[in-house]
DNA sequence: ATACTGCATCCCATTATATGGGATTTCGGC
DNA sequence: GCCGAAATCCCATATAATGGGATGCAGTAT
């Protein structure tokens, strides 16, 4: 009965779903898919995702991938763009964060924060949170310059590590917890950049010295992004404030200007 | 093999999961199960639901429930309180949430309008959106009024029909959709109040007359409610607006005057 | 102190449920 | 109108999910 199976799938389906848990058969592998396949889904841009990508990249069979997408759009967590071919959040999954208190509470105290330093200097603000290995875009404000860049969207999500905001949070954590979390996102970044875990260490190990993370084209080609973290009443920094710029106008007298701004709007609010 | 399990349980677990849907094996069932565990915890209010409650309110087995709910919470998409009895939503939830751009950019472009209404009326008034057969209170915003009322959250759901914005979306059905959709919770109602069927088609049928949705002592004890649909650009309204006060402040004029309001507002804004 | 009650949590044999290979349909480009 | 590529559906199979019951844990009454 074995032998009819044969070699192939041998590894069997050992997919790295939710990042690092153990993943060992504790009874809810389908509603595991499920989330993975809604974090996926969301970390895309705004466009949406097809079945084969999403199960490519959650390493799902496409019989099931389908299967779940279409429970998920039944019940309106995800919706189906009118050609059927492409999947993004649905209602439903707003809905449901509209109670989601304490985040939602945290995401507001931030956004006058926010306001003003996009007012400030001009360019693009960003409140990044830390979800696992994982940062989302929690809020995002645009500046008054003429080149405006909006390299990310809210509610996006990336690895720890690429954007500014990110390695700045990465940088907060203990070098061990860092160390783990690098090399378990490393087998995950060719899929979003070529950048390499090499260069994120180099990244984290500036941002400790300095208290700001930079990035330079990681996330765009062009695109400067400066990033500090908000920190914790203890343990890591769970938030972070980033700005994103064009390349072309960013002059040593700016980010000097912006790293003032930054730290101020940082110990304004005091640890949260 | 059949006959060891004898009578109990003959009807298995036929549960109405996901209200209407034909509950047939689609091999989605834990899934399904965890949504309709998300769905009711949203619906709560903010203090959360514990795993009692919710594996009889979704009509699981204790141990199906703790299972799903600890893997809701690994998750992140639901929190533990403290003490480990009481669960509310994750900050995973949120993050997923603010992924879903045309639910949030409906929010958003009613949001002047809610705060010109809180406003102009004084009173709370609140965005209410359908979602199957639950309303949705997707925004509120409170009014200066010296006795404020605030019958219910942001995120909270409940069947159709319970409060004057969720009666005006019912309203706004077809006579046959709106029956099923009645017919639909009858069974669920005693959960939420002691309201019964019949009060709610009464309260219909004078939604359709007048073109808005009255409501007294519905939702809260001495709480005065009027709503009204929000015409979709085809077929039954998807948002409705509405306002809570406390009985004692209101007066026939005031009724009017409010009602005259919210025509104002959604014919202002015109049908989306 | 001791039993009791109500609840969350864990364990494990059982099978219904989710799975994935493969067939079928749909669609868009030549 | 044919051809590939992708989504969608079907169905035998065994794995993953199930729920009954045992255990643990607080708070309350005895």
């Amino acid at each position: 009965m074995r032998d009819r199976l044969e070699g192939h799938l041998s590894v069997r389906h050992q997919t790295l779903e939710s990042a690092d848990s153990a993943t060992k058969s504790d009874g809810t592998q389908a509603i595991r898919r499920a989330a993975s396949i809604l974090k996926y889904v969301a970390g895309r841009p705004t466009n949406g995702a097809t079945l084969r990508e999403i199960s490519e990249a959650i390493q799902l069979s496409r019989s099931t991938a389908h299967r779940i997408l279409k429970c998920l759009v039944h019940e309106q967590l995800l919706a189906q763009s009118d050609d059927a071919k492409r999947y993004a959040m649905g209602d439903l999954t707003l809905e449901l964060g509209l109670a989601a208190k304490t985040l939602q509470k945290a995401i507001l105290d931030w956004r006058a924060v926010v306001e003003d330093l996009a007012r400030d200097t001009g360019v693009t603000v960003y409140l990044v949170g830390r979800s696992g290995n994982e940062s989302v875009i929690l809020d995002a404000v645009h500046g008054s310059s003429v080149v405006r860049v909006i390299p990310v969207e809210v509610g996006q999500r990336r690895p720890l590590g690429l954007g500014a905001g990110a390695t700045a949070l990465l940088a907060s954590m203990s070098e061990e917890e860092c160390e783990q979390t690098v090399a378990s996102i490393e087998q995950h970044l060719h899929r979003h950049s070529s950048v390499k875990a090499g260069t994120i260490r180099e990244n984290v190990r500036r941002a400790r010295e300095t208290g700001f993370a930079e990035s330079l084209g990681v996330v765009a080609e062009g695109i400067f992004g400066l990033g500090v973290a908000i920190p914790a009443r203890r343990g890591p920094a769970l938030l972070a404030l980033s700005l994103a710029a064009h390349a072309s106008v960013v002059t040593d007298e700016k980010i000097a200007a912006w790293k003032r701004y930054l730290s101020q709007a940082v110990h304004r609010a005091g640890p949260r």
